[in-house]
DNA sequence: TTAATACCTACTAATATACTAGGAATTGTA
DNA sequence: TACAATTCCTAGTATATTAGTAGGTATTAA
């Protein structure tokens, strides 16, 4: 197996806000229409996207015509943030989780916690750096016919 | 729960390589001595060992007094090098793991992929640029005393 | 000869993952 | 007002992984 992955949590999430992002001022978008654009299990996205709302991502609409939609521009979120909210904090070993020193039993001893904070700071650098914006612009430029699916 | 972390394999595997790195050119060095001065499940290990040595990280000496050493100099070895050995590639999602660009069934319409790519990447520059024998230098400058319990 | 070591295969309890099942509540539209 | 489309909620489940433990055999220095 490989390591230091995301489950499909963090990936189907972050695509579903995609699709979000894509249409944000046009309206709510139905889970179903994210769904089907992403090929993702509607119920399952649906515990996802809940889990968004509860941490203030998204912003639903109940009833017919309901759907959601991002609460802030594609802009003010990054994927960094989308995908901590879905997997918890990013970092390899649970002693850099906070940044606080907290020490484990072994810490005067420990050969490898700086390098831990390390992968840890640099993982969460990029995520940091990209918002939604930044997916939407980048997609748009490689596929212009894209605007005309939504 | 946290994510993009490393399991037990790569901690302990890492740290038990640290010792080995400590102990480099002053024979080998037993398997219940490494467990014993990081406090990891000596038989546990073992397993772990094993899979290094089979990937050519150490060798063993078997018999009373053997145990295992480096196969190359602490300097010739990366964290990156031996946590993959452990816990396979490193990379957030499966996609990734192979730069070739190996397209999933929707690869013409994933806006995340090139994000994965980046957190790959950047995971990997950071564990391939240090050496346990900067893990030794680090250590000894912090812990001088260190050399002693050897 | 014996004690210390490496080497090997199999088993297991606990946990997480990636869903599915089945419905209740809400609301725009015919 | 009825109804269809939607969000919202709780619970169950098959599979895989993790972090070991159990119980040995083979090798070698003293």
């Amino acid at each position: 197996m490989f390591k230091v992955r995301l489950s499909t949590k963090g990936q189907y999430g972050l695509r579903a806000m995609f699709e979000l992002a894509v249409n944000y001022g046009q309206g709510p978008l139905s889970l179903k229409v994210v769904a089907g654009r992403q090929l993702i299990s509607e119920h399952y996205l649906e515990q996802l996207i809940a889990t968004m709302r509860k941490a203030g991502l998204v912003k639903s609409t109940r009833g017919a015509q309901g759907g959601y939609t991002l609460s802030r521009p594609p802009a003010e979120i990054t994927v960094g943030q989308v995908i901590r909210v879905l997997e918890g904090p990013l970092a390899p070993v649970e002693c850099v989780i906070d940044d606080n020193e907290q020490v484990c039993d072994r810490s005067g001893y420990c050969p490898t916690r700086i390098i831990w904070k390390k992968m840890k700071d640099s993982i969460n650098q990029v995520v940091d750096s990209i918002t939604l914006k930044d997916m939407v612009d980048d997609f748009m430029k490689m596929h212009p016919d894209r605007i005309s699916i939504s």
